[in-house]
DNA sequence: TCGCTGACTAAGCGCTTGCTCAGCATGGTG
DNA sequence: CACCATGCTGAGCAAGCGCTTAGTCAGCGA
């Protein structure tokens, strides 16, 4: 299986027509070692390696480590605050969105677990700038699901006590996939995503 | 808040008792960074500081820095394995086992936050032949899940379509509080976990 | 043909890393 | 007392780190 191009994953991707095909290539390259060894066990050696340069090269298109990392984690996050809006706004009631909304964030934290990774798990190494932003998103993230949560309690679709409590089981879960998820699952994206949307309006209380 | 003894959430340490106070304080010291910083970020000097030594001293009691990991990761392994398997084989039906299984699972989780995010989130760092051992482990702790969900399919407690993929979702709820419990949060551990044991069970579709 | 630019490399700097080792203080034993 | 094992430290080594620098070279407008 050919792993899918990130521009799928990360349709926000400022500049990704625009940016120097070599840059590119250097961003690809970080993701999949960020996520396979950790930002800190991974070199600036091994980057520019992968993207077949010298390490001298990743000093041109980008700042430093560092900012490499801050640009994928952005961007990933950026990505799935505009999956979870656009589902959550979509038609239907609440309980509809919410399937929706679960079976979207989950296929996307399978298939872009390397994504997934950097984002969800290297958020100690960001320089305290770029935790900023991506805290602010990670938080809007959060927001919108409860948001939701809510409306299928006001609409009768959920029987909720503790909503906040709920979301984090709700974002708990799609995001835990991006790290035990393998190529060699034995369930597609897809079929996790249908189930675990199935799961998911049980534990609301909504009737299935 | 004082921080809970790494002894109470450790059972199963090896000699606990036995081994040197000093190779003891080592083993927090290294806990707390690996949790804060990760294991590659984490340097011999800081353990050792934190423990009120020189870095010399840390190759007195560990053969290295892999070593501590290594000690961390089984034996916080272990504590949990020993833990789903109390939970699992108590009195009741298999509901009740399970609501007890997700209460304690998330109670641990949460209140040893710490050893947790090393046991979850440092397997990639670990020699091949400790990952062996521990990765040996997780497979038991999945299975243990596993039984206990078939057992009360079979008893007509639980209503589940795919037996392993919700016993993912089951211990990914639990293993996720490591990642996004802090001490600031507004949930006891405690309460958490008679709220994860309700929302599992109607994931499981048992009557509630 | 010319000078200029932008992408790139070879070499390596200053520093930190995991780890080692000679030696020191301490306390139990003959 | 001498003797030694134990637990530890100060100093430091070899390797590897992020990043810089000086310079090469293809492409391009004039």
């Amino acid at each position: 299986m050919t792993s899918t191009p990130i521009a799928d994953l990360w349709p926000t991707l400022p500049g990704a027509d625009t940016r120097p095909e070599a840059a590119y290539r250097l961003l690809q390259a970080a993701v999949e070692s960020f996520a396979e060894r950790g930002f800190h066990a991974t070199t600036t050696r091994d980057i520019a390696t992968a993207a077949g340069m010298s390490p001298a090269a990743l000093y041109i298109h980008y700042q430093s480590k560092a900012a490499l990392l801050a640009e994928i984690s952005q961007a990933g996050h950026a990505a799935t605050l505009a999956l979870v809006r656009a589902a959550a706004a979509g038609d239907g009631g609440p309980a509809e969105r919410m399937r929706r909304l679960v079976d979207q964030f989950t296929v996307w934290h399978a298939r872009a677990r390397t994504v997934g990774r950097v984002v969800n798990y290297e958020l100690h190494a960001l320089p305290e700038d770029a935790y900023a932003v991506v805290a602010a998103l990670r938080l809007d993230i959060e927001r919108e699901v409860s948001a939701l949560i809510e409306a299928g309690v006001t609409a009768g679709e959920f029987q909720v006590s503790e909503v906040r409590t709920a979301a984090r089981a709700v974002t708990s879960l799609g995001i835990d996939v991006s790290r035990w998820y393998t190529e060699r699952s034995s369930e597609s994206p897809e079929e996790l995503g249908r189930r675990y949307g199935e799961l998911v309006l049980r534990m609301l209380g909504a009737r299935v």
